[in-house]
DNA sequence: TATTTGTGTAACCTAAAAGTTACATATTAT
DNA sequence: ATAATATGTAACTTTTAGGTTACACAAATA
């Protein structure tokens, strides 16, 4: 059994794929559209939509035979916590820092 | 000219170099410390440390012929940067739809 | 109905990532 | 001085990511 639920890490490594998403943050796009942005072939940019909408990126509406991509905040909860977690870490270290400072000052009078 | 400056990204696209990290921050480790926690030769994890160091996620203090790695703030700025912005872009998104959902009420009136 | 449009997928190629082993070097300990 | 320790680096291999072209097919249009 093969647990192969693509990263979302590995999702947003690629520099095409971030900007897919910063353009869907505008708005929601056709595959097509999305390819007019991209030097890169029609069948490239439907690889990397695949992943995104695989890691819980996107949502895809389809509206006839178009297919609407839409951003969907799932795959960012990952990220979110990654950097929350080191977001807490350095404010706790500043902290840590500030206390160390005000004993300091304590010990030696303040001025 | 070559301007190589290996993005945050991808750096943290590696699990193992996310565990690094996660590791350093509950205290700096030498190379090696590092390495006995991984199954991969010491040179796979002396490589990871370097591109680690590289983009500017830790900082290297030498001390004799041990090398301490250090959690470094600077790598995570990118990363927050990006998250920071889809943060804001969900948070104005449910902003507006509760405007909506408000307006709605107006109309009917309430109750 | 024939054609064009919007898309997915398979087969393939290439380059880059991540790992390995072997070796070099500086520091510390004996 | 010798041996052991902590590391970096070069050369090489393997795997994976990202790209391409060629083809299939359903929906829209003429």
């Amino acid at each position: 059994m093969k647990t192969n639920t693509l990263d979302a890490f590995q999702v947003i490594a690629d520099p095409s794929r971030r900007q897919m998403l910063m353009m869907l943050s505008k708005d929601s796009m056709t595959i097509n559209a999305i390819a007019d942005n991209f030097d890169m072939s029609r069948p490239a940019v439907s690889k990397h939509i695949k992943l995104l909408y695989t890691a819980g990126f996107i949502t895809i509406k389809d509206i006839g035979r178009e297919r609407h991509c839409i951003l969907k905040q799932d795959g960012f909860q990952e990220l979110q916590d990654f950097i929350n977690f080191f977001d807490k870490f350095w404010t706790a270290r500043l902290g840590k820092l500030q206390s160390i400072l005000n004993s300091k000052q304590a010990k030696h009078g303040r001025d």
